[in-house]
DNA sequence: CTGAAAGCGCTAACAA
DNA sequence: TTGTTAGCGCTTTCAG
């Protein structure tokens, strides 16, 4: 068949040709590129390396995946790209799955279930021998059907429906240190920001883990202070105006424990435009921190997690999966410690 | 052949096996999962899309495309992840090309020309359809090969020596702005922090505009205001230092134009450290805003690009070519508008 | 040390 | 309306 004078791919060199050129067999020039050159003829290697090099032959990763059912490569689903934790994770999954010989797949959710499911199957598709994923929480069938025929490892949200290595920081201690050290500021009332908690363990766990710290330090407590919300400024002003014109007597909270970045970084824009000074009209402390964080003034106070580092394990944990001596370990599940980095948000 | 026992990847099912439990030939299943059945017996199809819930069949996507020799894949390379602008980037990138059912594979070159190099060849060895890519600017003989049996686009840095599509923003114009803008403000003495612009188009066209913008409006001018830098630390503050030692009569600038944010936040972190008032001791104006400029104290004011449209009409070029009508068009490069934004930063 | 041949899972003429 | 057949570009026994 000839080729088409306007088509936008030129025939690419396949191995048949270089074969061809090289005056040997396809087998050859396969392990040649599979470097099984052991025993092979130093003059024959030669010529081959020649000829590759003049056609600029490359090996199709699709035939030879089809073919070795391997694809080295592993894919990342993160929730939130423009989430400066996401991508700070990003980084450590990429350098440890690099320096281990694996390709990644990057894909950005954008916290929509609908698009997780879309990312997840066509990773699938394409035949990833693993999958790292920060989930919504939404496709756990799903997951837990890829889990069956690849490795998977979940990081940052824990499921405990499905049975995989699933990397974590310890969200409880994280809240516990961010409440005690606004209580030994002299903070007795305060209200918690949240994303909507429902399906998002570390969400939840945050909840839970300021509940049970208001309650043993035997603080204030309204219902109205623990506040569920989007990040949209609208949402963020309405809710931070309704606490804040609750009256000074027991009613109006004098700290925000905001659960994550993106809350904390809203609830601070809202609070600039309201004209009201941090940590003066009211405390901010952030689960969360990143790059950034003391730029802001004041500086916010901050939880951090060693995202970076979770990043790191968890494609370590996926690598220890491929390449595992058989038979497989039961799944871990590896929990990180949080610590605070005390700036001027809180007072003091 | 026997499933190994302890084996990790259990067989999954091929299109042989749905269309014998379908009692059809393979290709009747191709034609079903390729929307091909209007002329398919009402039953057959039935029957067909009851077998393949059943046995939760999935098509390889690897086979397919080695077969069809389309990915509808497209890679997308950013220099670096950490940095808002290349997220914003991706997102828009990722949005248009959904829309439009090509698949993304992300990757991130951390601004290493070597690890760019990987990606390319990765992805060009994956078969990808096409490739997106904000290149250091090392590897375009490399871009070149592969633009050869692939439509790639360019974003924001050109590389005239390549024939492509090209995003840029006007960086002139910007700059042209900016200085504008300072010097409306009443400074006569502004200095410019910049990376290495040695490859990189975007940068060197900024100083270019920044030393003809100075010339024009007769400024004042020393060599050691055009500084070139990283953004570590140290770097910035022995630089900023420097330029702020030189004493006043028309050694010390009273402003700092950054070329990008991540120089920006550099300067703004240093001179916060170096306890240094914005803009009453010096002011600063950066190119390139992000989400939570205006939460530095002072917000900063910032010439602002439109990357996410960039990224849109980066994806939206490339489809052209995927989908075209043969013959392709000559290569365009589009200039985007940059915008001014006035924040606090440099005074008024 | 090297080659022949079969086949990975799918699609696409061409027949029927 | 459906089946047969021949590959896509590579790897991998099995022979020699």
């Amino acid at each position: 068949m000839v080729q088409d004078a306007y088509s936008a791919k030129p025939m690419p060199v396949t191995i048949a040709e270089v074969a061809r050129k090289a005056g040997v067999s396809k087998s050859t020039i396969s392990r040649y590129l599979n470097g099984l050159y052991d025993h092979m003829g130093a003059d024959t290697r030669e010529r081959i390396s020649q000829v590759i090099a003049e056609l600029d032959y490359r090996p199709n990763a699709l035939a030879r995946s089809l073919k070795q059912k391997r694809t080295y490569t592993v894919g990342a689903i993160v929730a939130n790209i423009l989430n400066p934790f996401s991508t700070s994770i990003i980084r450590g999954i990429e350098d440890t799955l690099k320096a281990a010989g694996f390709n990644l797949i990057l894909c950005n959710a954008d916290d929509d279930p609908a698009k997780e499911r879309d990312y997840i199957t066509m990773l699938a598709d394409k035949q990833i021998d693993g999958l790292i994923i920060n989930t919504t929480g939404c496709n756990n069938d799903l997951i837990a059907q890829v889990n069956r025929n690849t490795p998977v490892v979940l990081i940052d949200r824990k499921v405990p429906e499905i049975q995989v290595d699933t990397v974590t920081v310890d969200s409880a201690k994280g809240v516990r240190q961010a409440i005690d050290h606004m209580v030994s500021l002299g903070h007795r009332r305060i209200a918690m920001f949240t994303l909507p908690y429902d399906h998002v363990s570390p969400r939840l766990e945050r909840v839970q883990a300021y509940q049970a710290a208001v309650a043993e330090h035997g603080l204030d407590f309204r219902e109205e202070w623990l506040v569920q919300t989007d990040i949209e400024e609208v949402s963020i002003t309405a809710k931070l105006q309704h606490i804040l014109a609750l009256g000074d007597k027991a009613g109006k909270p004098t700290g925000i424990f905001c659960a994550n970045n993106l809350i904390t970084m809203s609830v601070v824009k809202v609070l600039k435009k309201l004209g009201l000074a941090v940590p003066a009209d009211v405390a901010v402390l952030g689960f969360d921190d990143w790059e950034w964080a003391e730029l802001i003034e004041p500086p916010v106070t901050v939880v951090a997690q060693p995202v970076y580092e979770m990043g790191n394990k968890a494609a370590t944990l996926l690598i220890k999966r491929l390449t595992a001596g058989r038979p497989p370990k039961k799944p871990a599940t590896i929990m990180f410690e949080p610590e605070l980095i005390r700036r001027k948000s809180c007072g003091e």
